[in-house]
DNA sequence: AAATGTTCTTGTGTATACAATTATTTGTGA
DNA sequence: TCACAAATAATTGTATACACAAGAACATTT
């Protein structure tokens, strides 16, 4: 699993291995291997211009994400993404996401109330100029608050693992003002529920959030969705 | 993100970084270290008698799973479990214990089914002579045949983590007659509405199973379970 | 010609050496 | 005695060298 949290990707950033770990790791969730194709050290290491043990250690990372299969005395491969994990993600996500929401109604503090309520206000803005890329970041930043605002390390943890498997598929489907605007409002009612402290509701809204994402992906196809933009 | 199936951790049973990752993580799951203790890769290394190179990947590996925290240019920490983790994790695979019967109502072999049988005749037995480590091999083994058979990776992969995080409480909880007897009929009933395909059932049954767990372990005292047996 | 054994190549697994960074101690001046 | 700076020690980060395992190609024997 991935980076745990902003602070230690942020240290991660000045150091070999990190670099080389986020190199594959994107390299993988952007489709740029294909599927089960033999990744050697040395040949990593030479086009990155590192030594062989930084390549290392992200390779043993990147298979405990499951994102790279070792065969021991023989090699590392690419395992990937497929369609059907994405759609398993998300609708996993439907149940955690909502579970996050729960929790958060007794978890929340004032400080992460008021970044959402920005981040929502924000939101609005971008929407109407169709800033696309500052729409992402900002869903991004929505739904990592909420995570943090649950209170719980361990949900925290998965959920934001699941968010970065699906970036790329999440990124294509609020490129559509239509659908960014409806994921706006649907965090928006998320939120005054968490604020009222309101459980049941929080859990229903979170839930329903992800499955419209799903729905949404059915109707645009998966397939296309995953491809670079 | 832990050892993903079977298949990789038999292979990795013959290396020596897969044999200082599993001894550092049974060392941290058994609570022989202190929170945030530091982990030295000099000490370390000298007291398993290997280099630093199978410790230093064996940590970067931790970090992933979360048990250690990496502080760059500085050194490794135990982060470790607490036992609002273990609450939360019950909380959440009562959630994706639920999904995972369901889908495993749509996706489960014969063969599956055959061996799921096989086990809890076989519980039945050992509940009787009270033999508790086979009683908890086959919860084990009862649990993972379920992730195998839900047909998601993602979902299996999640689950048998997490189930492994706990293994400690697990343990402590089926040390009762009476729970273990209950836990059985639990699994039957489950198994039951997965053959039946009634996936509303298997998922609500599942569900309870993890509640009923919880509920035990709420009853015996967390503190007193995470204790070495 | 088929099966078996042998070497050779390729790539990983581990150990060690060195560089960079951080922590600690020591020394100096006010 | 305290503050602060410089030197020193400890520890991690990276590079490189060598050992070992697996597989392929080729030779050998029946």
């Amino acid at each position: 699993m991935d980076n745990y949290n902003a602070n230690k990707e942020e240290m991660d950033k000045y150091s070999l291995r990190g670099k080389v770990f986020r190199k594959i790791r994107e390299d993988i969730l952007e489709g740029n291997y294909s599927e089960m194709e033999e990744l050697r050290e040395a040949a990593i290491s030479k086009s990155l211009g590192v030594s062989r043990t930084p390549v290392r250690e992200a390779l043993r990372q990147l298979e405990l994400e499951g994102l790279v299969t070792i065969v021991p005395n023989k090699g590392a491969y690419v395992t990937g993404i497929t369609s059907k994990d994405i759609y398993d993600i998300y609708i996993i996500r439907s149940y955690l996401e909502g579970l996050c929401a729960k929790w958060a109604c007794e978890h929340i503090t004032e400080e992460q109330i008021d970044t959402l309520e920005e981040i929502i206000y924000l939101s609005e803005f971008h929407i109407q100029k169709e800033h696309w890329d500052q729409i992402f970041e900002l869903d991004n930043r929505f739904h990592l608050t909420m995570y943090e605002a649950c209170g719980s390390k361990i949900l925290e943890h998965i959920l934001s693992d699941y968010h970065h498997y699906v970036e790329r598929v999440r990124k294509n489907t609020l490129s559509s003002k239509e659908r960014a605007r409806k994921a706006s409002e649907e965090h928006k009612a998320i939120l005054q529920s968490v604020k009222d402290k309101d459980e049941a509701r929080a859990e229903r809204l979170a839930n329903d959030h992800i499955f419209k994402s799903i729905a949404n992906i059915k109707n645009q196809g998966l397939e296309k969705l995953m491809k670079k933009h």
